[in-house]
DNA sequence: TATGAATGAGTTTTCATTCAT
DNA sequence: GATGAATGAAAACTCATTCAT
């Protein structure tokens, strides 16, 4: 119903109090690790609360439910992770390309964690209709802002005018998505052999 | 206590007579099309032997367990669907992109399935050795074939020379694995824009 | 997979508010019953659920499992069956004897079935390393209490003082066991001929 | 109905033939060694017909069901074991003390498999009329046979004559299943020792 | 005669959710 | 407001026995 926005409570479950938003926040957290952990339909409501410290009957009274309290860690996870600004900037492609590569770092415990989850929620999402709306809008919101950053390129003259600016940014989208998971699958694959590849494809590649 | 439960299948998932096969092959199919349907944790062994009209203890008579019933039911239904053969013929990267449009098109039933089979498989991968090292032999030899053809396509001339091939290769597998993702969430997504701008990509760009 | 299953029971089984202690008990009260009636292969774990009035669920919500149950209901009967003070009183080897020959008493139903419960548990801790620790240290607390006995009715002179106390505290201790087997096979068994035996042998013998 | 002797199947189980009676020898070997591995309970038909190198069709073929085949193992385990003249011999009650010890020495596996057997046919005696019925008459003769060798003893004066035979050979008997109980639960128990005293309150007793 | 695939009843275990305190 | 004991539905797994071949 009115699932509004970040972290609201929907009606019924909606519990108010100045510790609550604490407590919501940690339950989301200790869940979102655990999804990353054991995977989605692996996650069980007393792991969650046992996690984030906090007693099992916690989980029912601040959410409507197992579903409910996932689908808000996700949610919460990733609008902790990839705040807006930062797609609001990259100079041209080759930056987000850079970016990309950078959250392709297994080096990172925190890009593991949070490549596995979103991994996890979009495997659930085409299941589950109120988080494939959500994270629909998130997808397209970034890959609007994909294609603002490749026209800006095109425009300058970084891109071969030639090639659709959205089919580009789908493309790059949908790389990144697919690196990752084969990343995940051979952790001794060579992501950034593909990265230079495609820049040389689209013209970005530095004159050695 | 000993894991072996005593019924057959005696070291790893064994050959037995012509009658056993056949409800094997019928328990896997229907193992793969529920995957499919409500995702590899909500299967349930008693789905599984209900769809293939078999009594519930059909399942842990021919499968050590659950696990071992999906994996194979993974397995099986790729190795039916790709068969090798497939790999060994495309006359170069033109068709291999072409297939992989194919692949995604959503209107085919079966693609459908086994595009969300492949997802779900993955998804497991990661927390299940044995399918992770089963799946990563498949892919790997999958991106073989991919840099087979690359390198002929760029003796050809066809494909610049100055890229890496395996970047390329990985490249294109990743891409194609991460359309499948995004067209499965966003049933409208342009598929063939990007693959149509990748196919520009590939003949437009001029090494510097 | 972690086998503690999300449910409370921490540590090893664990302290909970009074009601879960009152529940536990009941629990492990009909557990007893049950394999003194059945044995402990066949235990249920439904069929304790039932005798003890509680829901299925009941029995997981409290112990990790049906054999900590199993084992929590041996060691439960037997703390409560045979209080420490017994032990410290006895007056010399005759009164132990004479505690025999009531233990096995079998018209007492609360003998049989404490009886019978330590046969079980005997034969189970064969191959539970758990139980065997736990009933090990129960029987040798039991044969130092024993071989104390013996020691003050050799100082005494009532026991000739020539023969090592810890054998004949072993012997006691096992003839003990070995009559319980035998009179629980026969019930005709003549028990107590044999005690008297014993008895003339230590030079117990009440002259009659 | 007709269990007369050794190996005799059932009227409706009797299975004649030439390889017949190997073919239910290797079974009953195998089920004997199961029951003391693993505890009656827990043996299965099909880790039996694994063991014994047959097909799982085998046991039903042979026997009337599991419970059958277990007894069958055990009684024929049992007359392989204690060939009756053994008992037939024994020169005096200290040759026989001698056996038990030797019996007890945990060193031979066979002596342990069979320990192990005999403990879990008792158990089970209690609950199975038909195993109860042909355990107790090899358990009564055994004791016959103890009484014997009593009174040949008391007679030649080497046991003091006041004592009850039958009273001691209920003791000597008990005592061995309780030895060798306690000695497979504790593997450090003194057995000799508690021998060494029976041997010594044999000798020195005094009747009053 | 002998086999082993098939069956299905029965068992343990898991766990989200409810609700009394 | 909070808690955690309680519940029961559902799941996986075990395995003796049956029976077609």
């Amino acid at each position: 119903m009115d699932k509004s926005n970040g972290q609201p409570k929907s009606a019924e479950s909606a519990r108010r109090g100045p510790g609550s938003q604490a407590t919501r926040a940690k339950l989301t957290a200790a869940a979102a690790e655990l999804i990353a952990e054991v995977g989605w339909g692996r996650v069980t409501t007393r792991a969650v609360a046992e996690r984030a410290g906090l007693p099992h009957g916690a989980v029912s009274y601040h959410f409507r439910g197992k579903q409910e309290l996932l689908i808000e860690a996700c949610l919460a996870a990733f609008s902790h992770a990839v705040p807006v600004e930062a797609f609001a900037a990259p100079s041209g492609l080759g930056d987000l390309i850079d970016m990309i590569g950078a959250q392709l770092d297994q080096e990172l415990e925190a890009n593991k964690v949070l490549t596995r989850l979103m991994f996890e929620a979009m495997r659930e999402a085409e299941r589950d209709a109120t988080l494939r709306e959500r994270l629909g809008s998130m997808i397209a919101a970034y890959r609007q802002a994909v294609i603002a950053v490749v026209r800006a390129d095109q425009q300058r003259g970084a891109i071969p005018a030639a090639v659709s600016s959205d089919g580009i940014a789908t493309l790059v989208t949908a790389l990144g998505d697919g690196l990752l998971l084969h990343a995940l699958l051979d952790p001794g694959l060579d992501v950034d052999d593909a990265l230079a590849a495609l820049r040389t494809l689209l013209g970005q590649a530095h004159p050695s």
